[in-house]
RNA sequence: GUGGAUGUAGCUCAGUUGGUUAGAGCGCCAGAUUGUGGCUCUGGAGGCCGUCGGUUCGACUCCGAUCAUCCACCCCA
């Protein structure tokens, strides 16, 4: 295909026939985020390199080398976010949010940008959901960013997700457990494969992930993070999983999570879920004390995450989870002629002023083909003006659904039939939904108290 | 960056040992029904057979390269 017609390797179009599906997660978010007091943020797509550099770090792949980085024309070294968290926290040092009241709690939604290769749920250019506090650093707050996580998952409808935690301390306790792992597996560098022998420099951690059979041997008998971190931050660790424990949140403490992102601190966490190809993680995220003061030198504590949103969809897909899709017509007015054509367009443009979804013919097409076109795009109810309805000022409304009919004058009937049916469908939903346990449990428990 | 699989219509796919004008289903448009969708029937539009090169009298078919897509490694959301 030209190239002209493809789109650039790595990326997506989300089709008018999908993004209702977005919608859906992105309203999902706002409530969830607003019932945990979190405000949006957003930021540049583009930073200068270097803030990228300091935050993400410059040892981790992602800096090294998946980054979209170029020369604007004032000479300037600028790079596509490959994350949000840098963003965010740039924007609160420019413009001093960390001196305003604390916490300060933070969400985001946008798109990432990463060179490489694409695969399942990985693509160049990404949408993440983030979330970002700071300056709280009690153990509550890490349990208050993962319940906000676990929340918007299962209000998507999301099941068989499981979440993984683990504390990799502070930077003083993980020095002192990088040092015990080198030491451990230094000796078996002869049987380690090549990139755990690059990885025993560069992170020893990562060696506990590693697939190769030989390497998952000799790693079931390395040191444990868990069994060097120093006081504080294991107290900060058991206190997360007692407030994780009190709100009825299951997870595993998985002792080989590592983040590959440098500012990650003590609490480190992922969901993930077996709907996913080789990129489980739809989830990760964690705390990361010394990102400001890396940046700015204040000390200002912090926590996050992001979601994929790929990765949800390719979930929500996998599991069969249906998403109400708001986009559907109310009103179809077909017409025949010119004159019946006018009065058509003067009506739909009055009901669209009263908040209806509503439609009328612009192919200059037969009444047949405005039909099948009103039943393509799900128009609940049509009506057909020609001549006659133009003489007496009455039409027969039709209802799609069920091909009942019933004649209404064309001057008020008919918005007052339109919503009147509105207004029952609400009710009817409204019961329905009465009948659901959880939502009657709920109701219930709010008129107890 | 490394490895594997796959590229034929908008979508899902046939296409014989290499042989004239490349097919089906779905979708799209129109007609049957001169003023009414869904079902049925009929017709139509839509293809540089991913691209370039090679072998051959002749290539959708065989060979090479390249690009793209998918999957896995690496890494991450």
């Amino acid at each position: 295909m030209a190239l002209i017609t493809k789109a650039v390797k790595g990326t997506q179009d989300i089709l008018p026939a999908d993004s209702y599906k977005w919608q859906h997660v992105e309203r999902v978010i706002e409530d969830v985020c607003r019932a945990y007091g979190y405000k949006e943020i957003r930021t540049p797509v583009f930073e200068h390199t270097e803030l990228f550099q300091r935050s993400v770090g410059n040892t981790t792949d992602v800096v090294q080398k998946e980054m979209y980085t170029f020369n604007d024309k004032g000479g300037r070294s600028i790079t596509l976010r490959p994350e949000g968290t840098a963003g965010v926290a740039r924007a609160v040092l420019e413009h001093g949010l960390q001196n305003g009241a604390l916490p300060l709690k933070t969400y985001y939604f946008t798109s990432c940008y990463r060179y490489e290769k694409p695969q399942a749920g990985r693509l160049r250019e990404f949408h993440q959901f983030g979330v970002e506090l700071y300056g709280a650093s009690s153990p509550a707050t890490d349990a208050e960013i993962i319940c906000l996580a676990n929340e918007t998952l299962s209000l998507m409808g999301i099941k068989n997700l499981h979440l993984e935690i683990n504390s990799i301390g502070c930077p003083q306790c993980r020095a002192k457990y990088h040092q015990a792992l080198r030491e451990y597996f230094s000796a078996h560098t002869d049987k380690l494969c090549a990139t755990c022998n690059d990885r025993l420099q560069r992170n020893p951690m990562r060696i506990l992930d590693c697939k190769s059979p030989v390497c998952k041997e000799i790693a079931s008998n390395a040191p444990v993070i868990l069994d060097y971190i120093c006081d504080d931050c294991r107290e900060h660790f058991d206190s997360v999983k007692a407030n994780l424990d009190a709100v009825g949140i299951e997870y595993t403490v998985n002792p080989t999570i590592v983040r590959g992102l440098d500012y990650y601190t003590r609490t480190v966490f992922e969901f993930v879920s077996g709907d996913l190809g080789a990129q489980s993680t739809v989830c990760g995220g964690g705390r990361y004390d010394g990102l400001i003061k890396e940046l700015s030198g204040q000390d200002v504590p912090g926590i996050g995450f992001a979601m994929g949103l790929e990765r949800l969809m390719l979930i929500l897909d996998a599991q069969g989870i249906e998403i109400p899709n708001p986009n559907i017509c109310d009103i179809y007015i077909a017409s025949m002629g010119e004159k019946a054509a006018n009065k058509a367009f003067e009506i739909v443009t009055n009901m669209r002023a009263e908040g209806f979804a509503a439609e009328c013919d612009l192919m200059g097409r037969s009444v047949k083909a405005q039909m099948k076109y009103a039943d393509k795009i799900g128009a609940k109810f049509s009506v057909v003006l020609g001549d006659n309805e133009l003489e007496t000022g009455k039409a027969v409304l039709k209802n799609m659904a069920d091909g009942t009919t019933c004649e209404v004058s064309l001057d008020n009937e008919l918005l007052e039939t339109i919503y009147r049916f509105q207004i029952d469908s609400e009710l009817a939903n409204f019961s329905d939904s009465f009948a659901d346990e959880n939502i009657s449990a709920l109701a219930k428990g709010l008129i107890d108290n």
